[in-house]
DNA sequence: TAGGCGGATGACACCGGTGAAACTACCCCG
DNA sequence: CGGGGTAGTTTCACCGGTGTCATCCGCCTA
């Protein structure tokens, strides 16, 4: 799938952010604004697990799994959905990401419920319910995280390997 | 399903709206705010296409159509939708609604791409396809509309047969 | 210990969406 | 023909989310 890598480069490079990461890179990582990412964090959508901000002048640590929520944060606004019903999906959400990413699916129905099921079981819950459903794919999710902070590892002047431009923007529309 | 009233029943009631809703019963047919409704309509989301507000004191008048698209705005708002990206889907959607209303699904993905599918189709599309799915089945809101037309059926004092009142509001969340 | 720098914080503004209330025009009935 | 009620229009205001800029603070390095 996204631009050519050796997995084993993902391991390196995280392993660089032992510390996690800092809101500006997060932001840069995920692809929202920094504005956004501290709001998120003020307003307890997303706090930063390593290291909560306390005064001006600490710092704030995101943990992958952070990244991971705010990704999924940002497919859901960029879906068109709004924040406000993002804040009650991961109120229900949190406990149960985490494990079988790869192949599990979000479906968001109404302003409550919120299920992950995986594969067929999605069929069957499409066809039960009425109203709309937000079906998402948390496999690609960790895939375009993956990939962006491949792209975006630090030390941009000593890697001159391949070039970290393009294909970091919008996983391409495809079918549809 | 919804309350219990025969089918000639829904005509009856409709051709007694032969110069279109106003403005106010649109909205409370559709489990919108007047407001909203005003709103839509200036904003070229949905306008009256019987008759268009020319002034003050001009009335607005919707068709069935007209409800039809502001209940699926409203299911649309409802799942948690911005009104921006519902403005994204009826630049595309309108001209392909209205046939096959009961069996399609509005499938919406990113911002752009707006498709109805029907049945199967679905399920290649979502298998397929990356980032979030949107997911309406338009049976459904049909079904709906056409309930709340009856509920709240015209001549409220002169049709004792059966109480005009209670489960006039939200149309039963059944399932899910 | 003194800078300097990265980053959190605060203040301000703006825009979209909505509620509330005042205003106004049309229609119908007497 | 005039009054009243109904309904559409207009104005004011608020809130959430975000951009921008200025400020302030703490850690790290020299």
């Amino acid at each position: 799938m996204s631009s050519a890598y050796r997995p084993q480069d993902l391991e390196t490079i995280v392993e660089t952010y032992e510390d996690g990461f800092s809101g500006r890179k997060t932001a840069e990582i995920v692809g929202i604004s920094y504005r956004q990412l501290d709001y998120w964090a003020r307003t307890d959508l997303v706090r930063p697990s390593l290291a909560d901000a306390k005064g001006s002048g600490s710092r704030r640590r995101y943990s992958y799994r952070d990244l991971l929520e705010l990704k999924v944060i940002k497919q859901l606004l960029d879906a068109g959905l709004k924040l406000e019903s993002v804040r009650d999906v991961f109120a229900y959400l949190r406990e149960s990401l985490g494990e079988d990413i790869a192949t599990a699916n979000l479906v968001i129905n109404g302003k409550n419920s919120v299920v992950v099921a995986s594969g067929d079981e999605l069929i069957d819950v499409l066809n039960a319910g009425q109203g709309v459903f937000n079906v998402l794919a948390l496999g690609g999710v960790k895939d375009d995280l993956d990939a962006a902070i491949v792209e975006l590892r630090p030390t941009p002047a000593a890697s001159p390997a391949a070039e970290p431009d393009l294909d970091a923007e919008a996983p391409p529309a495809s079918a549809v």
